[in-house]
DNA sequence: GTCATATTGACAGCATGATGTCAATATGTA
DNA sequence: TACATATTGACATCATGCTGTCAATATGAC
């Protein structure tokens, strides 16, 4: 029986953590949409650059690194190149789809937020610290949300790196 | 010094989190739109089902309970009651702001996803369980994202219940 | 009771995710 | 080589979040 109760209880923390997860990210959603947009920039756009950054790659192995549609991509793209952020770039590879290089403009845009980010990052720490969490449950919250993410998988529901 | 390298090491897990976060989040997204797509909803339409099944409650009052933008929260109001799962019902209190009641479809169709939900839940516990999460683990990384959330309050990014 | 202010719904428009379809182009196999 | 298949970018369209503006309506201070 002992087995039973422990999984009863289980299961109803599942709704819980689903409520917890979601709540969090939206908060980290307009934290990160913060950053950006104190560069004029957006996260679905700092996605790209900084995926882009590593440079040689079509739009369709960004999408697939990126976990989202290729079209989702494919705009975002466009639109970097329409404000000189990014540039096309032949690929031998393949005549219809280029690589999408950074510009020195893009390049800059992207050391900016990187730096930005870097000081938030320092920011939320100390108000994580303050309220309460410390180095050792954070390390076991990473690992069951990891452990989730992997049991999600198992179900088939893709997740994004 | 033991504190700053504490501290260090914290920061250096904020980005991590953030990024499991986010793949978690959209993981769970993915799951809840495949539950309410069986019942032909949609995880919006599940909400604003679900919070007005309390009855006696305008759109406005809805949205701010859901932390989305009373336009927003408008918009899937008006779909519903297109759709017959809800319906407009007079407000004493204000004659322009009526209150949003579900209709016996609309309620039928919040107890089937409710239903379907709870089964989810079971199976994803299960996996969960099988992937090597315990109930204490889950508590705590529980604790923590709620203190994450706090933290991230306490910097103004709101969060949604 | 009056009037400034806040709230509300309607409407228009934007951002960013998704999907579906089509033609051009690679790719692998017979 | 030739051809079936997969991949890619372009384009259209939808879903669902956001914002801004306006008029109607409550609300509260005086």
């Amino acid at each position: 029986m002992q087995k039973k109760v422990k999984t009863r209880g289980f299961a109803e923390l599942i709704p819980l953590l689903v409520a917890d997860v979601y709540q969090l990210a939206g908060a980290f959603r307009q934290w990160g949409d913060g950053i950006a947009g104190e560069v004029g920039q957006t996260q679905a756009r700092w996605q790209v650059l900084s995926a882009a950054s590593v440079g040689g790659r079509t739009v369709a192995q960004l999408a697939r690194r990126l976990g989202y549609a290729r079209q989702s991509v494919q705009r975002t793209a466009d639109l970097l190149v329409t404000d000189g952020l990014a540039k096309y770039a032949s690929n031998m590879d393949h005549r219809k789809s280029p690589h999408l290089e950074l510009t020195q403009h893009g390049d800059d845009a992207l050391k900016t937020l990187t730096a930005a980010a870097g000081q938030e990052h320092k920011k939320l720490a100390a108000a994580a610290s303050a309220a309460g969490v410390n180095t050792t449950e954070l390390q076991t919250a990473l690992d069951v949300i990891r452990q989730m993410c992997a049991a999600m998988e198992t179900k088939g529901f893709a997740t994004r790196p």
